[in-house]
RNA sequence: GCGCCUGUAGCUCAGAUGGAUAGAGCAACGGACUUCUAAUCCGUAGGUCGCAGGUUCGAAUCCUGCCAGGCGUACCA
């Protein structure tokens, strides 16, 4: 429908400049805007405005003179006006909405997708916590955003993989090791230290029960080293193993998971080391390596390789995104909490050493989540391992309201996770409000006569009968979805379908409480079906791309 | 100190590419169920868009400076 009336602007404007209404020909971009108040129009645009110091005549002159050219072959406008200091606002006949429907009906599940992705190989690595412990609530929205930038754009037409990063190597798995072994020790009534920086959690204390009872004290004899690195191992698998299950329960399912261990394994750090350093960018300094981050846009070079020869984080970091391009992806996107986010700009200048471009990597900083309870903040100790797990969240309030809520707001705003307005069913939590709308329309099916049932289909008599403003009103939204969608992608940010659908949300509410779908007169009713119809499969759309579920009943 | 993020109604937050009278929900007040699900709807009230300049036909949005809060500034991950 935008670009109907775009075309119609272009062409008025062309013809004006040909007949020489207008002393130049060159033509402004067209922005098309849907006005928020109803008094301006279906549409509007401001291309007088813009073309006015160009045009070297008044803006409203300008829009006259478009006007004037105007032409509508599809007969789809009711009225032309020209506001404030040269809006053009069209007024469209109630019947142009009608082709969006037909459309809703005929891409069903399709409707608001695009290929405008163009099978572009995108992978998007999110959650990618270490397996020391349990998800915690802000995994729990670092996995509804990436996953939800997966879905969406995989409905942009992007090949998407969503991938899952083990941390799998160095000093935390050891340390996680360590806490076992210690707590195993202390098992078996030998003496311990339990250093701070070891995990506190009831967690490990259950692996040092099962180590026991799996090996009784064999490991007393192993000497501690390995004896870690069998906890360590052990531990790292049960934990591995939870947050898989805690993610599916979640709806989150990857397509790849991928060991940091195994870039070693393959030798993969150590040739890019070797690599940046024929290439001299990475260089000795005090006994360690160093990468010439500073070269490439940080504000100071990083380690790679410390002192005592073990390599850092960085490094096998550096190894891995270079293995993402190599494994095909034009673009790699990570979902970061937003506390790493100093560390971007080293990671972005290893990609831009490699010869990446460097919008061909985009991090999506996730804040955090402030946990409360009736509006007092739940105390979160990690140091006491006490705290309220992603497993917890989903066994309390659902997964689909957990989900919905961490997408409401922009992922760089921190977010107020109150347990028990998750719970209530009412406005105040958005999600049944939308849910709401996909389960009364099943219930208007239900409802209805066999043939309302399965017989819905485009029927010009039917769907002429839907005058009313709030069906105007919905259709409009209803030919919005696909803009928004794009929007989304464009943008990464997935919280505007949840706006946009608690936003149709509304007007349908609005419509049933006035509306009868349902009615004594058959083609009415017939054309009210085929409308609320498409509101379903929209909503269902949305909220699939959102991986929240559309109930038939609630 | 420097860098990034945030600052919009009493509260929680939307406001893409600068647009016309800045929007929802909650809370407050008043209404609507014999009717397709009241997990809903209708109405009233609520604002110096952190502050000060600048850019222009036009700024919550762009630029500069300041204020407040959060995070980051490792040979940790």
């Amino acid at each position: 429908m935008k670009e109907t009336i775009n075309n119609l602007i272009l062409k008025a404007a062309a013809r004006a400049y040909q007949k020489g209404d207008l002393p130049s020909g060159e033509l402004s971009e067209v922005d098309i805007e849907e006005p928020k108040s109803d008094a301006h129009g279906d549409f509007s645009t401001n291309i007088a405005m813009k073309m006015a110091s160009v045009q070297k005549i008044s803006s409203r002159k300008i829009a006259e003179v478009i006007i004037d050219q105007m032409d509508d072959p599809g007969r789809i406008i009711e009225k032309i006006e020209i506001a404030g200091p040269g809006f053009i606002n069209f007024f469209l006949k109630a019947p142009s909405w009608y082709p969006v429907l037909r459309k809703i009906h005929d891409m069903d599940s399709k409707y608001g997708s695009s290929n405008v992705g163009n099978r572009e190989k995108i992978q998007v690595e999110f959650v990618s916590s270490n397996p020391t412990g349990p998800l915690h609530i802000g995994h729990g929205r670092g996995a509804a955003v990436g996953d939800s930038i997966g879905n969406i754009l995989s409905f942009c037409g992007y090949e998407v993989q969503k991938e899952y990063y083990i941390n799998d190597s160095g000093r935390q798995i050891d340390t996680l090791g360590r806490s076992v072994y210690l707590r195993y020790k202390e098992l078996l009534g030998k003496p311990i230290s339990f250093p701070p920086e070891c995990y506190q959690g009831d967690y490990i204390r259950e692996f040092a029960v099962f180590v026991k009872a799996d090996k009784g004290s064999e490991l007393l004899d192993m000497d501690e080293e390995n004896a870690v690195f069998y906890c360590a191992k052990l531990a790292a698998k049960k934990i591995l193993s939870g947050i898989r299950q805690d993610l599916s329960a979640f709806g989150v399912e990857f397509d790849n998971w991928f060991s940091e261990q195994s870039l070693y394994d393959a030798g993969r750090v150590d040739d890019i080391i070797n690599n940046f350093q024929q290439r001299e960018i990475i260089y000795q300094k005090d006994g360690a390596l160093w990468f010439n981050t500073r070269k490439f846009g940080d504000e100071k070079d990083r380690v790679v390789v410390k002192k005592n020869g073990q390599t850092t984080y960085f490094a096998s970091d550096i190894a891995y995104h270079m293995d993402k391009y190599h494994r095909g992806f034009d673009r790699v996107i990570n979902v970061w909490g937003a506390d790493h986010h100093g560390y971007i700009p080293r990671v972005a200048a290893a990609i831009e050493a490699s010869g990446k471009h460097p919008n061909q990597f985009q991090v999506i900083s996730v804040h955090l989540v402030n946990l409360l309870r009736g509006g007092k903040p739940v105390a979160m100790s990690t140091r006491m391992g006490q705290f309220i797990t992603l497993r917890n969240i989903i066994d309390e309030v659902g997964r689909d309201a957990a989900r919905f809520i961490f997408l409401t707001r922009h992922h760089e705003s921190p977010l107020d996770f109150d347990l028990e307005v998750a719970k209530t069913k009412t406005n105040e939590n958005p999600v049944y409000y939308v849910q709401y709308v996909h389960a009364r329309i099943s219930s208007i099916a239900r409802k209805g006569t066999d043939r309302e049932k399965t017989d819905v289909t485009w029927d010009k008599q039917a769907v002429n009968r839907l005058r009313t403003p709030e069906e105007i009103q919905i259709m409009k939204a209803m030919a919005r979805y696909p803009d928004v969608v794009q929007h989304s992608a464009n943008s990464l940010e997935p919280h505007h379908i949840t706006h946009y659908l608690t936003h149709l949300s509304a007007l349908f509410h609005a419509y049933y409480n006035k509306h009868r779908v349902l009615t004594d007169d058959p083609i009415l009713s017939h054309g009210r079906l085929y409308l609320v119809f498409a509101v379903k499969k929209i909503i269902k759309s949305g909220l699939t791309l959102l991986g929240v579920s559309a109930p038939e009943k609630m």
